[in-house]
DNA sequence: CTTTTATATATCAAACTGATAGTATGCATC
DNA sequence: GATGCATACTATCAGTTTGATATATAAAAG
């Protein structure tokens, strides 16, 4: 399950070109399955090469030609393959983690600088799911609401928990008092 | 924030060889960094090249040699630099929700035999917290706690959400009924 | 009038993943 | 008594991914 199949589930929605795919990734499939250019086109280039895909270069003015790409009769069932593993991953990497396993070097400035942004950058990803939005809510596949459910149900139990236990990672009671006694 | 940081940042506990950091990796920092030997021994290269680490080569009776790292002044510098970014990253590349996205492409059985597995794997993982375990649960610095409350935390919250959701992924209760209602 | 944003393609160095390889001991299974 | 597997240690490699950059034009923002 690499970025080739994510490209073709994609593609069983409809026609799009590398383009389209890149906002789709930046709006909602990125922020579980993250993409870039580096790696899209290259998976497009790979899929039509070995046709899984066909593609038609749809002139514009003014722009660049659209290259807008299709799944083919093969590529449906590669991506019946890329979705019969019954064991898909689900992983974490996070710099911020990792970080805050060094809080002990950092000054308490700086642990308190990241916590407050990560806040932030949690709240900003809940404002997400405020919003009348959710273009076609009713319309999602069930799967799609299942997923959008779980980043948000997900987001804010980071968020409950970071508040409730970043004096933790600062000068804690604990040590300020065994501090205060051994005076 | 690379494996090179996270690397600097296990050697302040002391030296070590590449086959102990993974270990490490393995057993803690794996969960939300994880790092194969194919990123640990050309990063420990990198450093000793650019003077971050030093080495020794001790040698075994019929073991190849251990290489023990240890940081230098000039490591932890650079530890602190990399220790300074305001905004670390918290990504998530989940095969799994990509998956639950396409779950109308896939038969009920693949669903569920994909969300039981997966469960079972969030039940695994919260069993390494049952354990009296965390052999210096209170040696830990605070930070190892945050970040170990964190990742159970997390999981529990999965597991919930998945239980309480799965449903919908399935043969859900609305449409069953419209197709009733439909004949 | 200049910078940013949007539309579209594409590539590249550096990093990471997952597998494989080599070498030696011990321990269990057949 | 042999075969296979786990542990201890190193290391590399092909394939992917990341994040930045390049190219080109037009419209909107400042």
């Amino acid at each position: 399950m690499d970025v080739k199949t994510v490209c073709l589930g994609m593609l069983t929605d409809g026609p799009a070109s590398g383009y389209d795919m890149k906002k789709c990734f930046e709006s909602s499939f990125g922020h579980f399955f993250p993409a870039g250019y580096g790696s899209i086109y290259p998976a497009l280039a790979t899929l039509a090469r070995n046709g899984m895909v066909e593609f038609e270069e749809v002139p514009q003015e003014g722009k660049p030609d659209r290259k807008v790409y299709t799944i083919t009769e093969k590529g449906r069932k590669e991506l019946m393959q890329g979705l019969s593993n019954p064991q898909p991953t689900h992983r974490v990497r996070s710099e911020f983690l990792a970080m805050m396993c060094f809080a002990h070097l950092m000054t308490e400035e700086q642990v308190n600088l990241v916590i407050d942004n990560k806040l932030l950058e949690i709240e900003n990803f809940l404002k997400l799911f405020e919003k009348p939005l959710c273009n076609q809510c009713s319309s999602m596949p069930n799967g799609a609401r299942f997923v959008a459910g779980f980043g948000q149900f997900v987001a804010s139990s980071l968020k409950g928990y970071i508040e409730e236990n970043r004096e933790m990672l600062t000068s804690s009671g604990a040590e300020k008092v065994k501090v205060a006694v051994g005076q």
